[in-house]
DNA sequence: GCAAGGTC
């Protein structure tokens, strides 16, 4: 090794001081500023190390080229071509001064692929690639730095190399496509407007439209159900006996039970439960909790979450993992966090109840660079806003509860029958020993009594309804729905889910109703155009076969280069025969649907193009699903097609183009074309 | 101006 320090490069200002305190021994590791970025020196195996930060990615892909295809783009800084980050520069400006006096690098960024080209670009632009090494380690401890830094590996080429290859690719496909929705607008109208799409927020656009489609399509379907009140003990109970597709069967159900009213108790028990306390949360859980409990939206969630990552109070939020490793000193935190009076009586109670074992209940999702967010047991210094103090206090009590005692539960449940006609269970609910859910209240379920019954007593009917019900449309995606729905499928990751969601709201393609996400005019001409000139884009499966070419990277088997001119070819022929063929039709979809272009005629019910009958695609889809269902509503509901139609018109669980399509034939007095008489 | 990814 030459003179001169070794430049140990982390991925951000947080690692960078557990590096150098891990590495720092007896004299301690100092810290220093070059204006607001700090790095740490200390002394290692008899060397200097400086310990520096990058802030994420310092470096990023762009190009000259104007138009599409386009094919030929470069690395920059960051700070150059994003304006929101312009932060890095400074960053960047310190570990170029770094670097000058540095003999040996070291990547010392995430153990990731994205860590490896973090830590790379720096290196392979301020440094020097031929004197520099990685630093492995999965986790940010003494005991793991440590390790890493006695042995220091060369660098991981094969990782580096699939982690450009991802930065490629996304860009390719996601510059390309989007602009050639954009040019097919500005081909048709002579006007700009911002236009995206992308390996994942295409499929998530064609998730969201596909749910908002069957909501506003559906046809709901009755079913007729046998309601019975009895009455034990001085209370009564309701329920659902049977449940019957054609009304008549109901109606005779419901007289047999009126001529002899009593039902048998089938069954009855009562048992414990036991509740296994909750997982630490990972930044999906915690979206989707804190959505739960007080309406937040993930990225809302995200961002008080990093602040108080930023302030010290919890660890790293942008993790996949449900797990707390041993190297996490829980007995410490739980300690600190005691200080606090509203934590105080808790703490005593988990410790009296685990003898003070303290061992947090992991979860299977993993997280290869953190574990699951928890608190850190740094106190609060001034005071916390509202939703701060909400997330918070959900980490700390989803913490402790992880670590408490199972709950339990007594539960009882009866079954009262009707021979030869159904059978309803009674079900009761009592918290027997609340364990965690002392600590994380949030999750307590209901408590429901029921009567101690006898198995083969008689139970007196005190009254018999008949109710309709109706099948009910998919529920609607909320923003932190969607963000489950791609974390379920694999896209994205836990730092962009949300950020693409709201990017979906910016681009006008998604808006809100109260929770409800729903598709605009725009969202619907999107998921249109590029399902049919760009399926690769509309399904998880594009990202499914990056993470094999990467794989094969990694491995050896490919190139970076043959894989990138692999998705070139494939984008090549696709934008050709884009441009050739459909620029025109697919900027006249968006054009119409952003507003700019007139249609020739218009949807007599909405004034949408119309396509066909005087009606656009949706309500024509809308009569057809209409047309298709009403012979199953005539068996079922023995209705004529007006009172079919009113019954659509005036139900909830019935799609808004369906029940539009349905009060626009009540209002013409007819029947949709292939049904019955209007008077039938 | 456009992606997805990292982080302030």
């Amino acid at each position: 090794m030459g003179r001169g320090y070794v430049l140990v490069v982390a991925e951000k200002p947080k690692a960078a001081r557990k590096i150098a305190e891990a590495l720092a021994d007896g004299s301690g590791a100092r810290l220093c500023r070059s204006g607001r970025i700090p790095f740490w020196m200390v002394y290692w195996a008899g060397r200097l190390h400086v310990i520096a930060p990058a802030a994420g990615h310092l470096y990023g892909l762009t190009t000259d080229e104007h138009g599409f295809p386009v094919f030929s783009y470069y690395w920059v800084p960051l700070w150059r071509i994003d304006r929101g980050a312009s932060h890095t520069r400074q960053f960047l400006d310190v570990l170029g001064r770094l670097a000058t006096s540095a003999a040996i690098f070291v990547n010392a960024c995430d153990y990731d692929i994205e860590g490896s080209v973090i830590g790379y670009m720096v290196i392979k632009n301020v440094g020097d690639v031929g004197r520099a090494y990685r630093a492995k380690f999965s986790a940010l401890t003494r005991q793991d730095v440590r390790r890493a830094f006695r042995k220091l590996d060369p660098l991981d080429w094969d990782m580096i190399e699939a982690g450009l290859a991802r930065h490629e690719l996304d860009w390719l496909w996601g510059i390309n496509v989007s602009r050639a929705l954009m040019d097919a607008v500005k081909l048709v109208t002579g006007r700009r407007v911002v236009l995206s799409a992308g390996r994942v927020q295409s499929p998530t656009l064609i998730e969201a439209v596909s749910r908002d489609k069957e909501i506003k399509l559906h046809v709901p379907l009755p079913r007729f159900a046998v309601r019975v009140t009895v009455e034990v003990g001085g209370r009564s109970y309701t329920g659902t006996l049977a449940a019957y597709e054609e009304r008549r069967a109901a109606e005779a159900a419901a007289e047999r039970l009126r001529r002899n009213r009593v039902l048998r108790v089938e069954h009855y028990r009562e048992w414990m439960e036991r509740l296994q306390p909750p997982y630490p949360f990972n930044l999906g859980d915690l979206q989707a909790e804190a959505a739960r409990l007080f309406g937040y939206s993930p990225m809302f969630t995200q961002k008080i979450a990093e602040q108080l990552y930023l302030e010290g109070l919890i660890s790293y939020p942008r993790t996949n993992s449900q797990k707390i490793p041993p190297t996490v000193d829980v007995a410490s935190i739980a300690r600190s966090l005691a200080r606090l009076n509203e934590y105080r009586e808790l703490i005593d109670y988990l410790l009296k109840a685990t003898r003070g074992l303290l061992r947090p209940r992991n979860g299977p999702k993993d997280d290869p660079a953190h574990p699951a967010i928890h608190p850190t047991g740094e106190l609060p210094r001034g005071a916390l806003d509202k939703a701060e103090r909400r997330i918070y206090d959900l980490i700390v009590r989803r913490f402790l509860a992880s670590m408490a005692p199972a709950g339990v539960v007594a539960k009882a449940s009866a079954r009262l029958a009707a021979p030869g006609i159904g059978s309803m269970e009674l079900a009761g609910l009592r918290v027997e020993e609340p364990g965690w859910l002392r600590i994380y209240y949030f999750a307590a379920p209901e408590e429901k009594a029921i009567p101690r019954l006898k198995p083969g007593g008689l139970v007196p009917v005190k009254r018999v309804s008949l109710s309709i019900s109706y099948t009910s449309p998919p529920e609607p995606y909320s923003k932190a729905s969607l963000v489950k729905w791609m974390e379920r499928v694999g896209i994205g990751t836990e730092a962009t889910r949300a950020r693409i969601v709201e990017l979906l709201f910016e681009r006008g393609y998604l808006e809100a109703r109260g929770r409800r996400v729903e598709a605009t005019e725009l969202g619907y001409a999107v998921a249109g155009v590029l399902s049919k000139y760009f399926p690769q884009l509309t399904s998880v499966a594009l990202t499914r076969h990056f993470e094999e070419r990467l794989e094969a990277i990694r491995a050896r088997r490919a190139g970076r280069r043959e894989v990138v001119e692999e998705a070139k070819a494939v984008l090549r022929e696709m934008l050709e025969r884009f441009k050739a063929e459909a620029m025109r039709d697919a900027g006249m979809e968006l054009a119409k649907a952003l507003g700019l272009v007139r249609p020739a005629r218009r949807c007599v019910i909405c004034g949408r193009e119309a396509v066909a009958d005087g009606l656009c695609s949706f309500h024509l889809e809308a009569v057809k699903r209409l047309v298709n269902m009403y012979g199953e509503w005539r068996r079922r509901a023995g209705l004529g097609c007006r009172k079919f139609l009113e019954s659509i018109a005036g139900l909830r669980a019935a799609g808004q183009w369906v029940r539009e399509a349905a009060e626009y034939f009540m209002k013409k007095g007819a029947c949709p074309p292939g049904l019955a008489e209007y008077e039938a």
